[in-house]
DNA sequence: CTGTTAGCGCATTCAA
DNA sequence: TTGAATGCGCTAACAG
């Protein structure tokens, strides 16, 4: 490995010079600093990361915690945070995190990254602190629920006027029965959704009536939507707000199967408007998640609670995507 | 920050002890060794990695080079990736690779990462001999195409085999001509899941035509795979199949937009597996590609190589699942 | 403008 | 079994 010390000496300069020249400080002489440049080049000089995090603290790596990155909303959101570290010089290590591994996370980030940002994950408060302690700031993309003694700074939709205009739309076309499909563990970021769309359903006036309908797993996968909506009695309600794609799509599998046309008997909306959901028989409508947007506004507050700035949490529209889902109008029930 | 030094003083003992008990070096007495570990509880030390690694000039880190996770299918792999590396002890860091990056990659992972693994990805060969004279190994899953001069040690599904399933198949329900939708950029990987099922077709005997489909965009993706259908003129094969799921789902949804019936009109098959194609109206055929064991392997090789030992390339094996994208039976033409 | 030097936190050799 | 001492590669005073 060729050293800092190596093109100090084939350079005819001190190390100083090299480090001033790699820094960009100090105006060294042009002269000096070409040929220093020179030198590396020759050479085939690699400056070494570590030895530099050891003595600046500094590790320009960002942690970002998800669930489940098969699911293709938060594979998108990764895909940008990526992008969006990038233009600041932060390399992203991605883990995929569980309850049980929170312990093992402390040790294994401290140290290591000098942020963190959270994909929907609730840390515990204990863990926060540790964090804190250790000045590295965290940002979580989607406001996580149990968020009471430790304020996160977040960046999310604003799902009570996103949810208003689902529900104007729903009422609009004939729906007077809702029910909303959430995740069913306290812990999810769904939950909190589900929160602001009951919210909403209040906003617009207790206009309609309102069913929730929990499934079975939880997981605010394909499969559990799928096994809840294959369990159920018929329905009596006329339309389904899913708190993600996923279960939309599952929900929409399910109907299939259960000969429940899909909009006829049900219609059916998302909360994030991934690929997917344009693709299943029929489209279905969904707000549109706004990905880069969040993700950007999450790298660009961890930036600034990393310089020691203060910061706060922001709520971003949501646009809604109308499609087949729900195309068919009549007043039901 | 509590250093190893306060830990030691705090305990009574010297550094190189404290040191000797985190790695479980000569027996220390355990008296002592309590005695420490109690000054660590007690003063809640955490190591720090980063020193360690500039001593011991290991990270504990793995690059995965990945094209777009987005693709479930990429997402699938680096999820499975992540978890193998964990096993080991090891971190992942996530890097969306485009040729016009290479040479920021380079400096960008030199020093910092243990090992890189591909996803699909081809690098100049100067790029890999860069990180061979580091002796930081590269492991890829999917086999590279630009192979040539530079071999890489590679884990992928044993594509001939596979299709040649999927081409009797095909013929068992009648079909005699099929088109294979590729990539169209000579650098991705999914060109040679085409040379394969080229000589697939060919070791069928020959009994069937093969119609080449080049897409537009050539990006593997669900778009330019419905562009392509959507400016084709009416096929004169009766079965595509897509070297990857995407392209698939694409396809199907070019073809339900020109009233063209899947599975009556054409059949499709997909190459990979993700949910989606199972949620598609018809749900599509396709090969299982082997998602957790590929990267297992590639995690496992890697760590072979990281440890000086030589390894070679691994093809597995790939199912097919069949399903109603051609379950129509009929001769056609 | 450039050189000297002192650590950053840790692993490890060599003595004791 | 333990302690003292050295240096990994680099940055940043401080002193010329």
């Amino acid at each position: 490995m060729v050293t800092r010390n190596d093109v100090a000496r084939h350079a005819g300069v001190s190390v100083a010079v090299v480090s001033y020249v790699l820094n960009n400080k100090s105006i060294v002489k042009e002269e000096t600093r070409q040929k220093v440049l020179q030198a590396m080049e020759e050479l085939g000089y690699e400056p070494n990361h570590t030895a530099r995090s050891l003595k600046t603290k500094k590790n320009y790596q960002l942690a970002v915690l998800t669930n489940f990155i098969g699911n293709p909303f938060e594979a998108g959101i990764l895909l940008h945070l990526e992008e969006a570290a990038r233009r600041y010089g932060y390399m992203v290590t991605y883990q995929s995190y569980r309850p049980d591994r929170e312990q093992e996370i402390k040790t294994l980030l401290a140290g290591r990254v000098d942020g963190i940002i959270l994909l929907g994950q609730s840390l515990l408060a204990e863990t926060l602190s540790f964090f804190r302690k250790r000045s590295i700031p965290i940002v979580s993309v989607m406001k996580p629920v149990l968020d009471a003694e430790e304020p996160v700074v977040s960046v999310d939709v604003d799902w009570v006027p996103a949810y208003r205009q689902v529900i104007r739309t729903l009422y609009g076309l004939g729906h007077r029965h809702i029910a909303y499909m959430s995740h069913g563990d306290r812990r999810s970021p769904l939950e909190r959704r589900k929160e602001q769309f009951i919210r909403a359903m209040e906003a617009e006036g207790n206009l309609l009536y309102l069913q929730a309908c929990t499934h079975l797993e939880g997981q605010g996968k394909y499969e559990s939507a799928y096994q809840t909506m294959m369990s159920l009695s018929p329905p009596d309600y006329s339309a389904v707000v899913c708190a993600n794609d996923l279960m939309a799509i599952g929900t929409n599998a399910a109907c299939r199967a259960r000969k429940w046309a899909v909009p006829e008997r049900l219609s059916i909306v998302g909360s994030e408007n991934i690929l997917m959901v344009s693709e299943t028989h029929p489209p279905i409508a969904a707000l549109e998640y706004p990905r880069s947007l969040a993700a950007g506004m999450a790298v660009e507050k961890l930036m600034r609670m990393m310089a020691g700035e203060a910061d706060a949490s922001k709520e971003l529209d949501a646009p809604f995507v109308e499609r087949q889902s729900l195309q068919v109008i009549s007043v039901k029930h």
